[in-house]
DNA sequence: CTACTCGGGG
């Protein structure tokens, strides 16, 4: 049996700065493992190009206010139209661009625009890809049209540019096809913008078009192409980039070989994202920023971790974006540690205002059931989002606090915030997990009605699991039959879960049958149905699917449960003895069994632990979760809550006994399981036993 | 005048 692992026993991280690529054995093994159960890839939702946030214009030197006299109301109605552009100019040179679309309303109500020229459609252009806005994007190339200005090659660019990046793509590209003429920098705009709204095929439809007329394309036509294969998902496309890029002697260049990195990882081949990266002549911030995020994406969150370290190390500058991706990977390893560490990063770097990084930081506190800290966090945030939002109130939820949820949601109602799907989901598995039957009945039916949001299948599985707490499976399988899809595998996984915990065998049979044609490799709906088996007491029924499991080849793994003390990651394996503290352990478990049993605490058999192998069934007592749980309390003064995230559902058993060892030891201990989060407090637990 | 990296269910 494998011994707890214990990481970077020294303080320095996992790997030398010198060389990113060569981690220590432990560290592998320890990644492996964590690959290994926790290996569901972060989905990426592209944000949509309005979303993006605009590099800031390098700022000019001197100052702003003295070289920019705005001008009082009176002067400007005697000022003639080209004072007006000059002004407007100026102010677009300094970023004051709601500012200039004021002096624009003015030039739009008195003047017909006959002497505005190409430098002034420039700077409005600026300010409206600047604010973002779409009634000035229209306003502006309308007064341009109206005026009767005959726009140069230049000016269409730009005005292409706008366009695009205020999400205009219809548009954009009605002006793209109209244009007289046309130069790699407009094809490459009308491209890139179709790469950012995730039109990749048609990106590479006009890319090859381009490719024809022209024959050519400098860094930056690689770059933007390599992000489309990365949308795609298509590696092989990718690398005849690649070697293109190569042969026009632009490999090396910094953006192609970020692209490189971003797009070998997101295919999967993170070695050959490793690859680019090593031979960049110069890691720059953005480079490093990549492959720690390739890294993190795959689940290899110790080695971005060291990565990190390395980055830091080198003298590349932290920015932002690397802070936002360590607070995640912190999420991950539930490193309350290292969060904290980068939460002080990210306020020392003068980051603090950061909308990506606050909210990865009220992700992280939520996860791990801190909601005052992410409240706190959230509170402070100058700015939010509907994915801030999203994030605080899935924390409430997750954490048995569905009556909190319910307010924040209607808190970001009151507050104008338009919710979307993922609120909805965060919301409704909220009110079922606390048992806000009725709440939940009620926002699912204002989803379409009040706000728009279509109920995707996720929503109904959530109802499903819904009515399955109350006992209500008919209706269960009645909206099953009512919902606007073909059912899916989570409908049908929320309905066997129903099934087995209010042992209902027919039911649960049918779900189960409709599961396995659907995902036969998963080994947890069999584990579901065996379980269901037991607590029937059809021992022959459960001994068959023990059967096929062993025809199909699915073995049972082992379960594996790791907790986080002073920074060190320790891993536990069932019946592991390989600590040095194992003495002290298995008293220590020995010893709340005891106390437990006096709090009406009895040693349940019946259920078999989903993904565990049975030897191990055997062993209940020293089931991993239990061993963290007291590596756990003894080395974590007594106000400490204690985080454990492990790759397997916790069991019936060890979900009583967890209980009661809050109870009567006084702690908050945090599960992250494969299903979900149990924030056991005081004797009870989050999930409402249902699980 | 156009490029690369970050945030929310499952």
């Amino acid at each position: 049996m494998e011994i707890a692992l214990s990481l970077h026993k020294s303080q320095t991280p996992l790997l030398g700065s010198s060389c990113p690529g060569n981690l220590s054995p432990l560290g592998r093994s320890f990644a492996s493992k964590v690959r290994h159960y926790w290996s569901r890839p972060f989905s990426r939702i592209c944000c949509s190009s309005m979303e993006r946030r605009l590099k800031p214009r390098p700022k000019k030197i001197g100052n702003v206010e003295r070289q920019v006299t705005v001008l009082e109301d009176s002067q400007i109605r005697k000022t003639s139209s080209s004072g007006i552009c000059c002004q407007i100019e100026k102010l677009v040179l300094y970023n004051r661009y709601r500012e200039a679309m004021e002096l624009f309303e003015i030039l739009e109500l008195g003047y017909d625009g006959s002497d505005v020229g190409g430098r002034t459609y420039d700077a409005l252009v600026s300010a409206c890809v600047g604010l973002r806005s779409i009634r000035g994007v229209k306003r502006v190339y309308n007064y341009m049209i109206n005026s009767g200005f005959e726009p140069d090659l230049f000016v269409m660019n730009r005005f292409l540019f706008m366009h695009v990046k205020c999400g205009l793509m219809l548009e954009a590209r009605n002006l793209f096809d109209e244009m007289p003429e046309r130069d790699t920098v407009s094809w490459m705009t009308m491209i890139g913008g179709l790469v950012d709204s995730r039109k990749f095929s048609e990106a590479f439809r006009l890319f090859l078009c381009m490719w024809e007329e022209f024959n050519d394309g400098g860094s930056r036509t690689f770059a933007t192409m390599i992000r489309a294969s990365a949308g795609l998902g298509l590696v092989q496309v990718g690398r005849q980039i690649h070697s293109c890029a190569l042969k026009r002697g632009v490999g090396d260049d910094n953006f192609v070989s970020c692209a490189l990195i971003d797009m070998y990882g997101k295919c999967g081949s993170i070695d050959d994202a490793h690859f680019v990266f090593d031979q960049m002549p110069e890691k720059t911030t953005v480079g490093w920023n990549s492959i720690i995020a390739t890294y993190a994406l795959h689940g290899y969150s110790e080695e971005a971790l060291s990565l990190y370290y390395g980055m830091r190390d080198s003298g590349a500058a932290i920015d932002h974006f690397t802070i936002s991706i360590v607070i995640r990977i912190c999420a991950r390893l539930a490193s309350l540690e290292y969060a904290k560490q980068a939460h002080a990063a990210l306020v020392r770097h003068g980051y603090g205002t950061d909308i990506v990084a606050n909210t990865a930081l009220v992700d992280f506190y939520s996860k791990w059931g801190r909601m005052e800290n992410a409240q706190h966090v959230f509170n402070r945030m100058s700015c939010k989002n509907i994915i801030s939002w999203n994030a605080l109130i899935a924390g409430y939820g997750n954490h048995g606090q569905g009556e909190e949820a319910v307010e924040m949601f209607e808190q970001m109602l009151q507050e104008g915030m338009i919710p979307n799907h993922v609120t909805f989901l965060a919301v409704l598995s909220a009110c079922s997990y606390s048992g806000l039957s009725e709440r939940g009945w009620e926002i699912f039916h204002s989803m379409s009605r009040d706000h728009k949001v279509k109920p995707r299948a996720m929503h109904y599985a959530c109802m499903i699991e819904l009515l399955g707490r109350e006992g209500l499976l008919d209706e269960a399988c009645a909206l099953i039959r009512s919902s606007p899809f073909q059912p899916t595998k989570n409908m049908w996984a929320a309905l066997l879960t129903a099934c087995r915990m209010n042992e209902n065998l027919e039911l649960g049979k049918l779900a189960a049958e409709k599961l396995y044609g659907m995902e036969p490799e998963k080994l947890c709906n069999y584990v579901v149905l065996l379980n269901l088996y037991n607590s029937c007491g059809k021992l022959k029924e459960a001994a068959g699917v023990l059967q096929t499991l062993k025809r199909k080849g699915l073995r049972m793994l082992s379960a594996c449960s790791w907790i986080e003390i002073k920074k060190q990651p320790y891993a536990f394996l069932c019946g592991d003895k390989s600590h040095s503290q194992r003495k002290e352990i298995y008293e220590k478990v020995d010893n709340l069994m005891v106390e437990i049993s006096r709090h009406d605490y009895v040693e349940e058999n019946e259920t078999l632990l989903p993904d565990v192998n049975e030897e191990e069934q055997r062993i209940l007592k020293y089931h991993s979760e239990k061993l963290a749980i007291a590596f756990g309390l003894i080395n974590t003064p007594h106000w400490t809550p204690l985080q454990i995230t492990q790759g397997h559902r916790v069991c019936g058993d060890c979900h009583n006994a967890i209980k009661l060892i809050a109870k009567v030891t006084g702690r908050e201990i945090v599960i992250r399981d494969a299903s979900r989060f149990h924030h056991f407090r005081n004797g009870s637990c989050s999930c409402g036993d249902y699980w």
